[in-house]
RNA sequence: GCAGAGGUGGCGGAGCGGUCAAACGCAUCGGACUGUAAAUCCGACUCCUUCGGGAUACACUGGUUCAAAUCCAGUCCUCUGCA
């Protein structure tokens, strides 16, 4: 649970839309530091393929400066530790506690947000039954009593089955909301394609295959939680001799482009997030926000 | 020119007389999702519908049949082999 009570702005949105440098830009004017919602962005060594901004130096674990501005959580977790959620919103309890700036909360892992901003109670669970054996039929059998709880595609998908049966049972349990302003950058779709289509080329000049060779050379895997992040994946083919590197980039503009339509699906269920594009406008509103009693 | 193979939905590709508006994959669109979340999963995908159905569809034109994407004939294309 977020036991924060002041306020907090919010700036998510879909990959690429630009959320890290309007982020910088409010933080400068506002005297904000910068909370990292990214779930990869997180990761030590997940540097180019995360689009991980560059630091100008790390004060201490998790914490760097961008233009004088604090970045909170980022390039802190090894890509093979388990992090969750749990640990995520923790994190972020305990920036919350000690921060004198305004937060602003950026990132693109709807849930992350959510879980801090709606304030999701995250602590009563877990039992640790090994379950991934079981086939759908076996695990609904399980969840028997909790399936009529559960959307139909949660019913046929063994993560959130697995998910049920540890917790014994469906957890919608939520605190006090914070005291939020919640943004989504909207920008249409053929422009953030194309803008996708840029970034990875970039990527790859900027030697996203050779981070990966690296980072295999380090001993991570792709089985490794961290790696199984869209950029790096892909690449798990081609060191099998079984795609070429321009399969690789077709297979991340892909993906890419499914995961910002799984991104848009998850921030339209929140009525009061405000779908912008315009930085003056979110200057704006975010300084109404902090000013206002 | 001769000999083979073939033309199926946005694409790839099954089906080879009825249970076919047509498997499966991809793309596209919509959605779910409180401890894997850049994950995982569900649904729609010819048109119309009062959601029971209805109307057009498997290159084209005819034919056989109670019934054809499936069989036959012709036409037009495509690929491969031989000339």
């Amino acid at each position: 649970m977020i036991e924060y009570k002041g306020k907090i702005i919010v700036i998510a949105g879909a990959t690429a839309t630009g959320k890290s440098e309007i982020s910088l830009n409010l933080a400068k004017e506002i005297n904000g530091a910068i909370i990292n919602a990214d779930s990869r962005q997180i990761y030590k060594e997940i540097n180019i393929g995360s689009a991980k901004p560059k630091f100008d130096k790390e004060i201490s674990k998790g914490i760097h400066t961008l233009n004088g501005i604090t970045h909170y959580l980022y390039d802190f977790v090894d890509p093979k530790e388990n992090f969750t959620i749990f640990d995520y919103q923790n994190c972020v309890n305990n920036i919350l506690k000690n921060i004198q700036e305004v937060p602003i909360l950026t990132g693109g892992s709807g849930l992350y947000i959510d879980s801090v901003i709606y304030n999701y109670k995250l602590n009563k669970n877990n039992k640790n039954i090994y379950l991934k054996d079981k086939s759908i039929e076996e695990l609904q059998e399980l969840a028997k009593e909790y399936l009529p709880y559960m959307s139909e595609s949660d019913r046929k998908n063994k993560h959130r089955l697995i998910r049920a049966v540890q917790r014994e049972g469906v957890n919608k349990e939520k605190g006090k909301e914070l005291n939020n302003i919640y943004f989504v950058m909207d920008v249409q779709k053929e422009i953030l394609q194309e803008r996708i289509k840029k970034r990875i080329d970039n990527m790859f000049k900027e030697g996203l295959l050779e981070e990966n060779i690296s980072l295999l050379k380090q001993g991570y895997t792709y089985n490794d939680k961290g790696m199984k992040t869209i950029g790096y994946i892909e690449f798990k083919e081609y060191f099998e001799n079984k795609i070429s590197l321009e399969d690789v980039k077709e297979r991340i503009f892909k993906n890419t482009m499914g995961y910002v339509k799984r991104q848009r699906t998850w921030f339209k269920r929140n009525k009061n997030a405000i779908w912008i594009n315009e930085p003056k406008e979110i200057l704006y509103l975010a300084s109404n926000f902090i000013l206002k009693e």
